[in-house]
DNA sequence: GTAGGTTAGTTGCTGATGCAACTATATCAC
DNA sequence: GTGATATAGTTGCATCAGCAACTAACCTAC
């Protein structure tokens, strides 16, 4: 029971957030390593291509993207650098906004994309869908839910 | 129903996992702003210290405390250069084993510890426990609990 | 139509992280 | 004991990410 001269966590609160970010820790370090080592892709290059492989044609604004993967804009900016310099996307004018870009993905960009998809899933789905079982797959899409619901109401300042 | 042609994930599944990628890059984001903006520390320095402030008074040896962050050593040997330069840990020698060192937490580094403690925990639960009630939690620590066990089942090479 | 403020995206810079290579020590086989 | 191998920790290097500052374009008020 915490108070505010003890406000360690402790069993079930401790174990629920601090499992979350070991879980995250080793799950993102071992999936990143081998799609790196497999497919020559980040994780972050991955999302950008899973993102613009399920876009419209037109693409994606580098906005909307940055906010889907929770990156800065900056670091979006370079993420997308890396795959147009590879050949991956490309990037063209908003016509309806002259500040604003697309990012496309190139034939290449979705056929590296194919490659990678199949067996990154599967390495997803081995190190966690396969562990639990339906009533938790649930209980953590909630959770999740809620957890990002009140995503705006930010700390007060 | 993925199959080898479409391994998308979709519905509960999509929900479980994106969902902790998105959950876990807000919740640390704001989490180390704040730490950072209030009390000059990383999370990765905040958890240094709250390993250490919890270890026997011979501190802890390096691998363990890498071990327990998840992060490859050498970054763990910079973590705790950053923290000694800072004053807020000491390095000893291992009398047992010359390779070693033990990282012990100064009194600095406990003192800095403690009022930053208080409103980092405070926001966690702000965040992330208040939103969720006990059989959630529950749910979340037999979770991790169970993905976290076979991590050492790595993936066949 | 123009001034003020806002938004999209990029760039300079700095800090953090991991891998691979290295040093020093420990351990095991014999 | 001695040589081969493994482990603890650090360092060089390259990569990657964010913040703050910048440019360009948009938008609103008047």
């Amino acid at each position: 029971m915490p108070t505010a001269s003890n406000p360690r966590l402790e069993g079930r609160d401790l174990a629920a957030w601090k499992g979350m970010l070991r879980v995250h820790r080793e799950l993102i370090g071992a999936l990143g390593a081998g799609l790196e080592r497999d497919y020559d892709l980040s994780l972050g290059e991955y999302e950008v291509l899973l993102n613009l492989a399920d876009a419209p044609p037109d693409g994606l604004r580098m906005s909307e993207i940055a906010a889907e993967l929770v990156v800065s804009r900056s670091g979006l900016t370079r993420l997308v650098d890396r795959l147009a310099d590879r050949g991956f996307v490309t990037r063209a004018r908003c016509p309806s906004d002259a500040r604003g870009y697309f990012a496309q993905i190139t034939a290449a960009g979705a056929e590296r994309f194919a490659a990678a998809r199949g067996a990154h899933l599967a390495e997803v789905r081995r190190r966690f869908h396969s562990q639990l079982d339906a009533g938790e797959l649930d209980s953590l899409a909630r959770i999740w839910d809620r957890l990002l619901a009140p995503a705006v109401a930010k700390s007060p300042k």
